[in-house]
DNA sequence: GGGGTCTACGATGTTACTTCGTAGATGATG
DNA sequence: CATCATCTACGAAGTAACATCGTAGACCCC
């Protein structure tokens, strides 16, 4: 999956924060209820459950997602077949990745509230293994 | 300053990446330039060194950024005078911690290969505090 | 009161997103 | 084979944020 980040809405939380409020609700579909091969029709079908939507709207939709690379397509018949080209858990990854990429530009001391806040919440594991990663830093330092 | 991420481009380094180039050309230029108060027409020669611009054009784009609440500004006979509500550093933090608070929303793995790069060059004094807020969330966590 | 400077307001253009309609291709069916 | 249903392609229209700038009107100074 070569998903590159345009646009994060911090504000949003999950998926929201990195896809617009359309593609989002497609790809919770898609994760949740289609773990195979699905054509526009079959998103269609789970969205107007909630909601009044065109079938092309979703097409269009589909489109872009594909576009940008979070589904893939093959042709099958007339129709287009569609099918995640990844994980949810695997996308968010990617989506955090990114902006972690992002994150060091902005000045270490900044990242370091970057770390407060992360921190602020982190289970003992998580504790755990950043302390090894200090522990090795400190090794690294002291013997230079 | 009550600032508030809407919109974020992780591809773009720094400044850039939390505000839209023109605002981040003008934050650049009053955090470098201009100390103390200003005026539209002092933003307008330092940005003029560099590229064609108009006064107006500048004048919106500071509006803007007092409306966002990186710029504060007071009458000041016909004229505003404007002045950087924020320091550069603090802005950039104030960032930082709202690309973290929505981080957890995406998955916690992921905020750890963020933290391998961020601790790989960390220095002393910052492991000692990043020491201290593990510390710290391990009596939070052993105590509940 | 004429000049110059400032703000307010709005027009225009771009990009991303949402929404949807229509046209044309094509497979299925009687 | 003609008709119908369904699909894609294309594009129009609307919103929002941003960038760019011009013009109109207020206002200070001499």
């Amino acid at each position: 999956m070569s998903f590159t980040l345009k646009r994060l809405r911090p504000q949003e939380t999950g998926l929201r924060a990195a896809l617009p409020d359309l593609e989002a609700a497609v790809m919770e579909v898609v994760w949740a209820h289609l773990p195979r091969a699905f054509t526009v029709r079959d998103v269609l079908h789970h969205l107007e459950a909630t909601r009044e939507i065109a079938y092309t709207t979703v097409m269009t939709t589909v489109d872009r997602l594909a576009q940008k690379g979070l589904l893939s397509r093959e042709t099958s018949g007339k129709a287009y077949v569609y099918r995640a080209a990844t994980g949810r858990e695997a996308f968010l990854d990617a989506v955090a990745r990114q902006m972690a990429a992002a994150a060091p530009a902005m000045g270490r001391a900044s990242a370091l509230s970057f770390l407060v806040e992360l921190v602020g919440d982190a289970d003992p594991e998580e504790l755990d293994r950043l302390q090894r990663l200090i522990d090795e830093r400190r090794r690294q330092l002291g013997g230079a």
